[in-house]
DNA sequence: ATCGTTGCAAAATGTTTGCACAGGG
DNA sequence: CCCTGTGCAAACATTTTGCAACGAT
């Protein structure tokens, strides 16, 4: 029991079965272990990097390495199912994109969670600048660091003393 | 001769004037390589990485340990002098900023050049965006990545075929 | 004497790769 | 067979750290 059937199973999700026409279109496989990552990816609904979707793995009670971890997101992202984002100099993050708004993100630089806006203007601008240097966007990236409200509250009216 | 002088030098440039300042504000010294790293980075017009600013120092004649440059670095963008990047997966990237108008980035997955744009729109856009949040802004990064006018010429207007 | 700074080498981190073996078409 | 996929461990690249020595105050 290696690998799973090639044939499209009824009950599929949208995302696995898109999925499985990219691995086809690209004559590679839908394996068990490609499954198991791909159900833990859209399963999760935060932003995760790979040791914590290794970690995820194990505790579903399965057995995917590392370098499947790591080779399967890379066909995951080339794929157009999953973003891979480098918000700080640490390690990538991930999170799947299948069935949701493109989105920016704000980054807390002191309790590190990201939230997630959306503004009407951006891809008029990032067209606007693509004509302009006749560059043909792939994807883009616009974050915004600082401190999030519950980090730092905004400075009182008054400020005693 | 290990340490310079902690008075400001008549000559001095500019940012060298800053960077002491807050050197002197968190009590940290202005020593004779924390000079040559300032200088060697305000003379390169590019994005650098930390091995690249190794070898200009080299190159210069100088003797900097790596350590030393990266513990540099790090001190120079907490001052602001500095910007540092991650536009992929790859290393650290860094630009002074100093004297230079803000900027936002596009980077060509081709041949890896980066193109500087600015936008009149997103600072009023980040602005919108941290107002909704409560969220206090330290600093953007906005890049698209994609294929510049070299790497990926325009399609003809009526492909043949 | 104290404190921050340095270079060096070692360690740590995150990711990729070589390899031998497995299994489906 | 042939090809792709897997796990493992080793390799790799970049960055950080422990430490002894050093110099300015």
């Amino acid at each position: 029991m290696r690998h799973a059937s090639s044939r499209t199973l009824p009950g599929m999700s949208k995302e696995a079965e898109i999925f499985q026409g990219f691995l086809r279109k690209n004559g590679l496989k839908f394996t068990p272990e490609r499954v198991i990552i791909l159900r833990l990816v859209f399963e999760t609904h935060e932003h995760f990097d790979a040791e914590e979707l290794f970690m995820a793995v194990r505790r579903a009670g399965e057995r995917v390495s590392k370098a499947t971890i790591y080779r399967t997101l890379d066909i995951l992202v080339e794929s157009g199912l999953v973003r891979r984002h480098t918000f700080d100099d640490r390690q990538a993050r991930y999170e799947h994109i299948f069935g949701h708004k493109y989105h920016e993100h704000l980054h807390c630089l002191s309790c590190h969670r990201i939230f997630e806006f959306t503004h009407e203007d951006l891809d008029r601008i990032q067209a606007s600048v693509c004509e302009r240097y006749k560059f043909t966007p792939a994807s883009r990236s616009f974050f915004i660091s600082g401190y999030c409200s519950r980090c730092s509250p905004p400075p009182l009216p008054h400020p005693e003393t």
